[in-house]
RNA sequence: GCGCCCAUGGCUCAGCUGGAUAGAGCGUCGGACUACGAAUCCGGAUGUCGCAGGUUCGAAUCCUGCUGGGCGCACCA
């Protein structure tokens, strides 16, 4: 539970004794600040140190130490958890948590086995995230697979924190790129008829799009030659866009990942979504119109410059349409936004806050996730890609090719917003440079060790058949406390919308059981510590297993 | 020209809301299978946290300037 862990219980200590010192008239001090607990680095500082005392010592007007003096004579332990504490360094309290209470932490986590880490944080608050949204105009690459991934693990974490989440896929399958979609289809068309036509390079040159001319032809014949060419583009734009679309959600079913909506930009023009818009924004004073033009004044909210929200033709612009659907998805309840982008699209962002602050929603209830581009590598060499001439490496390629789980690990290793190098020899390969498989391995050594000691005669310990005494040599009592680390790093990775936080935190709780596991048997003569070992042994599954599921990826007992 | 992001061992990167002696992996050198799975582990070496100031008890982290790199600055999406 997270509300009785130790470290909001030793908080609580320590906001008891500082409270106490206030109302004593010791401290001087209108109110108290939060107070900061956190994991020491080294043992020589205690479990958990506070930085109270320093925090505390300009507004009190008195030296830090003499503070942690002050806190520390006020401490009440009422529930037994500390050895100690001291007062060290420029005013740091350390604690030292008797040993017992980590492993009676144990039996919480096996208690709670799969909804370890979950919290309540969210409060059932509706959230959407918003992620890929590719135009319907070519199946996905390598670029929108990382994006993919981070736009589900977040969702992912973040229903974990108690939110209500909601995944959607904005098609973009209105404008330009979906007219040259139609005209690239129809040229293709004409070419396998015989004609002699120019292939514009403005068109999409994929392989694709003539599997789908061929479709039409097979299905229809010619009969199209004879109709209105206008027409028939629109027929094959909305003909190709369909089977695209059937493609990337396969695509990305495959690679674990299902929206809970596809919503089409088109639908917002046909329910006067747009015209809606228009009209409320110019109500309220943000449109002013320049000959033919109408401008949305996106400086009255910190944008550079404002922008064009109907053309001079008339159309009203990719934007006008994007603030169109982030009102309609204020319109359906949702307390927070999120968008996950290409960074390439950053400048983009203080016009899309100007669009939501206009409607009279806070900055703060759009959130930007900014994923940086893939170089895509094959034994440390670039992958020669290019949109345009139709040469990509689709994400379906890269999925087949490495694996659901080492390409959904793989995009999580860096920080969204830094660039990634996805080397496609090294995402198959078997070794530490993989790290998805040395956490895999964790597991399975794990599920290896249950089902020896399965064979052995020796079931898993009931909770309260574990002695936690028998759990105290340090690599034990630093697998516990990194357990207990979990829930607290979900959290911080929900707040920040930081899934790669969830990776590296995967990498030290395998290492620290890997190295455990070459230096001390889990089963052995002495049954008493066995049970224990064994016990401890299940919660570390229990966690690897509940972190790699929020990765989207699986957790082998055999490999 | 303006704006955003980045700069940390040889390489690729972590570093939580400012905390105590800056960490991993790769690579390199040297070790561990008659052992619950060697897809593993153990040990050695490697740093002016781009540069210069500032803020404070304390700065890789915050502020300013500079250098170097990426991206953006459409009536495209």
């Amino acid at each position: 539970m997270v509300d009785g862990s130790i470290k909001h219980r030793l908080t609580a200590l320590v906001e008891e004794a500082a409270g106490a010192c206030i109302a004593e008239g010791l401290l001087k001090l209108e109110n108290l600040p939060p107070v900061e607990m956190e994991m020491t680095k080294e043992a020589a500082h205690g479990d958990y140190a506070t930085n109270l005392a320093m925090i505390l010592a300009s507004p009190a007007r008195m030296s830090p130490r003499k503070i942690a003096e002050m806190i520390t004579g006020h401490l009440r332990d009422e529930r037994n958890i500390l050895e100690k504490s001291e007062i060290a360094g420029p005013g740091f309290i350390n604690f030292f948590v008797r040993e017992q209470v980590w492993a009676e932490e144990l039996k919480d986590i096996e208690r709670l086995g799969k909804s370890y880490g979950s919290t309540d944080t969210g409060r059932g608050r509706k959230i959407q995230v918003e992620f890929v949204s590719a135009n319907p105009t070519g199946p996905l690459h390598i670029g929108h697979a990382r994006g993919a991934v981070v736009g589900d693990v977040v969702a992912n974490i973040l229903a974990m924190s108690g939110y209500d989440i909601f995944r959607e896929y904005y098609i973009n399958d209105a404008g330009n790129q979906m007219n040259n979609l139609g005209k690239s289809v129809w040229y293709r068309y004409l070419e396998l008829l015989g004609k002699s036509v120019e292939f514009p390079d403005t068109c999409y040159q994929g392989d694709y799009i003539r599997d789908i001319a061929g479709d039409i032809l097979k299905k229809d014949g010619d009969l199209y030659l004879a109709k209105d060419e206008g027409e028939t583009i629109r027929a094959f734009t909305d003909y190709a866009a369909g089977i695209i679309l059937e493609g990337i959600k396969e695509d990305l079913k495959e690679f674990g990942i299902v929206f809970d909506r596809y919503f089409s930009e088109r639908v917002l023009y046909v329910n006067d979504g747009v015209a809606g818009l228009l009209a409320d924004l110019e109500e309220k004073g943000f449109i002013y119109r320049e000959e033919e033009t109408l401008w949305f004044k996106t400086t009255d909210f910190g944008d550079d410059k404002d922008r064009v929200v109907v053309r001079k033709n008339g159309e009203p612009t990719y934007f006008a349409a994007d603030i169109a659907y982030h009102k309609n998805k204020y319109e359906r309840g949702f307390d927070t936004i999120i968008d996950i982008w290409g960074a390439d699209h950053h400048g983009y962002i203080p016009r899309m806050h100007a669009g939501i602050q206009a409607l009279g929603h806070s900055r703060e209830t759009l959130r930007v996730v900014l994923v940086q581009l893939v170089n895509l590598l094959r034994d440390g060499k670039p992958v020669a890609m290019s949109t345009r001439s139709g040469e990509f490496v689709t994400m379906r390629e890269v999925v087949e090719e490495v694996g659901r789980d080492a390409a959904r690990y793989n995009f999580l290793m860096r920080r969204s917003d830094s660039h990634l190098d996805f080397d496609l020899e090294v995402a198959k390969r078997q070794s530490n440079e993989n790290p998805v498989y040395y956490v895999q391995y964790a597991h399975a050594r794990i599920c290896s060790i249950l089902r020896m000691a399965q064979d052995r005669g020796i079931g898993m310990p009931a909770s309260a058949d574990v002695d936690p005494q028998l759990l105290r040599i340090p690599e034990e009592i630093a697998l516990i406390k990194a357990l207990i680390r979990f829930p607290e790093i979900v959290e911080g990775s929900a707040r920040t919308l930081e899934p790669h936080r969830i990776t590296f935190y995967l990498n030290d709780l395998a290492g620290l059981f890997h190295s455990y596991y070459n230096k001390y048997k889990v089963i052995s003569e002495d049954e008493a510590v066995t049970k224990a070992r064994l016990f401890l042994m299940k919660c570390i599954a229990i966690v690897l297993n509940n972190a790699l599921l929020l990765l989207g990826v699986s957790a082998p007992e055999k490999m």
